[in-house]
DNA sequence: ATGTCATCCAGCGGATGA
């Protein structure tokens, strides 16, 4: 019986971001971290670096692009590296809306049991344009990943899927609907699939910003956009009814997008009691 | 809003993706 610190961040880079990481889990001291866009291979993570803070690693990294990763030290077991049915990205269409030939599968999700509680950490495709076929890609993995998640709920009542959803739930999630008008992130089946997570059983557990009223989680690294408070919350935690009845405080730590060299995105912290 | 950043490959800059 304790509090569990848990907390999801999009690094962009975990080798650019390395210094602040690891300042930011000396200072924050989460119990768990999903991070995404780590943008290295499965031998490129700082393993041994984050080990001296007193956390084992799940990684899941192709290289450039993509990459998410577990942190814990509150356990971390029954690792799983992607999910069965991920559609996969790239090759030839099929004539088939968001389906290839011979797609390249991209890490972007990982999963693991820590301290009791099924955690998910997972990097939503962009889909770039409502038009493009990546938009597609982005719906389809979203629906696998619903899926999952109802398998999951068969299983545990304690779970936790966070990370970069890479969609806004509502126009309040944006600084200006009218900015995105014809953009991905805030289209109508983009907000469905979210929903059909909380459908399928889950919760939204909604993240206090530290200042001002917006629960933005993204902030552009151009136009002075993050001085302006012009940002998304794109980054999501959801969690299972037993866990989101169990948050004590939950908060988006905008200090950590301040400074020389941040991430574009900010880490949301969910302390739980169990 | 297109004003920045990170990465790769082939090289010191352009292409790609976000």
């Amino acid at each position: 019986m304790g509090r569990v610190r848990l907390a999801t961040w999009n690094v962009n880079s975990v080798k650019a971001r390395l210094p602040r990481l690891l300042d930011w889990l000396e200072t924050t001291g989460p119990d768990v971290l999903c991070l995404q866009e780590t943008k290295v291979g499965a031998d490129g993570f700082p393993t041994e670096e984050v080990a001296a803070l007193g956390y084992a690693v799940a990684a899941h990294g192709e290289g450039r692009w993509n990459g998410v990763a577990l942190l814990s030290r509150v356990g971390l077991d029954d690792v799983v590296r992607g999910f069965e049915g991920d559609p996969g990205w790239g090759g030839e269409p099929t004539g088939e809306e968001g389906l290839f030939e011979s797609p390249r599968i991209e890490a972007r999700a990982v999963s693991a049991t820590c301290g009791g509680v099924r955690v998910w950490s997972v990097y939503v495709p962009n889909g770039r344009t409502p038009e493009s076929a990546h938009y597609t890609y982005k719906l389809r993995w979203l629906d696998v990943l619903r899926s999952h998640m109802v398998d999951e709920l068969t299983r545990t009542d304690q779970l936790v899927v966070c990370g970069d959803f890479n969609v806004a739930p509502t126009d309040a999630d944006v600084f200006d609907p009218a900015a995105f008008a014809g953009a991905t992130h805030v289209t109508a089946p983009e907000r469905e699939a979210l929903a059909a997570l909380l459908a399928a059983g889950l919760r939204d557990v909604v993240p206090a910003p530290m200042k001002g009223p917006n629960p933005f989680t993204y902030w552009d690294y151009r136009a002075g956009m993050f001085h302006q408070d012009k940002g998304m919350r794109i980054d999501l935690f959801y969690a299972s009814p037993a866990i989101a009845a169990a948050v004590k405080t939950a908060t988006i730590d905008r200090e950590a997008r301040k400074g020389k060299g941040p991430s574009d995105h900010a880490p949301i912290v969910v302390d739980i009691d169990v």
